[in-house]
DNA sequence: ACCTGAACACCGTTCAAGT
DNA sequence: ACCTGAACACCGTTCAAGT
């Protein structure tokens, strides 16, 4: 008498049971199909097979579905930041290498999503809070990286907060640079890689302490 | 005789006049007020005083009068590095440094014209060739400098494109950091400039070439 | 040559009504 | 409690018709 959808593909029941997470996983290949500015809200609702007027049940607008995609973005490029501080303990220049690494590499896989997380689309007065603490918590994994670099005496800077702008910025930058307008357009993974290797090992050098910062050795 | 518009200031002739310069002009100010998601072509036509379908005689689309805009957009930073360039002959770290604050400096005063030209908006298939042409132009003058800054001995790095890819995206992040998603949030032109500047300096730091590169002068 | 008005196929959002 | 259908106010684009 149970009434799941074993024999029924299109509709079981009159009301659908997981629409939420229907719609966000139609939204998702929408967005990255039809890009940022491709994706509607009617044609999700097509996909997901559901009238148009259904997902206000459970979203607020359209703003709240893309929030969900970009908050579900910055638990995945917070958990590559993590694994890569894991990877290498007692290494934080490995660490912060890997780190940006993954990121680029994350985005340029992913790259209408990062449109989405970074266009600037997210910054509407309607959105949740909680979207700032999963991206907060995804760049805190940069801090703490570049704040045991720190404490080991392997960076220098002003302060730990200057030198995560500095090379998140540069990351984050190349990251743009490759999404954005086609400034940058390496042909393939490898290159993708070869360039952000490139920048890490430039934002490393300009972060780096070196043996003659305090005073030449050989005076 | 003449059919001027001195004394009818709503309409003077049937035919507009200029209405290409009009539509650009009128975007232009929805965009910055509007944002980049909220300009359409039938407000902007509104407050150009003609029909929605009058632009379709000037742009072949509306991608083509947002293109207009953010050619115009590349032109402004382009000369804005330039004269940054210009301005201290022989000090290629001072052209840098001036170049990269202009640069956050222009972009933070001009957002939504900025996320316009790096959102990845202007990546369409039916752009014309010449804005990465205008594109091209603005960010040679980064390579000009840095070019300069190895022939002098100034800069390190392989080739001059590397160093150019480092030091642009670490401006260009930091730029859509600020910009996009209100993760760095400073509180004015003030803070903008330092975050600048502190950027400018670490990303300086990456690149310069010092003393001790070669061989270790003590030894 | 340049612009208008009506039309077409979309879009996000709302709301009474259905199940 | 959850979803639908119709409606509203938008949107970009096209095209015959006006000046």
């Amino acid at each position: 008498m149970a009434n799941d959808s074993k024999d029924s593909p299109q509709r079981p029941t009159y009301h659908h049971g997981d629409l939420h997470r229907t719609l966000v996983a139609a939204a998702e290949r929408l967005l990255e199909e039809e890009g940022v500015t491709g994706v509607s809200l009617r044609a999700t609702c097509k996909a997901a097979g559901v009238s148009h007027a259904a997902p206000y049940r459970h979203f607020r607008a359209k703003a709240q579905l893309m929030e969900a995609i970009a908050r579900a973005g910055f638990d995945q490029l917070g958990e590559m930041c993590r694994e890569a501080r894991l990877g290498h303990p007692d290494d934080p220049e490995r660490q912060l290498r890997d780190a940006g690494l993954a990121y680029v590499s994350w985005a340029t896989n992913n790259p209408e999503r990062t449109r989405l997380m970074f266009g600037g689309m997210m910054k509407a007065d309607d959105l949740d809070p909680e979207l700032h603490a999963h991206a907060e918590a995804a760049f805190g994994e940069i801090y703490r990286i570049i704040d045991a670099g720190r404490d080991a005496g392997l960076f220098g800077g002003k302060d730990t907060d200057s030198v995560v702008l500095s090379a998140w910025s540069t990351v984050h930058g190349l990251t743009m640079l490759i999404l954005g307008s086609g400034r940058i357009k390496p042909a393939g993974p490898a290159e993708t890689r070869a360039l952000a290797e490139l920048v890490c090992e430039t934002i490393l050098s300009g972060i780096r302490v070196r043996p003659d910062d305090p005073a030449a050795p050989s005076a």
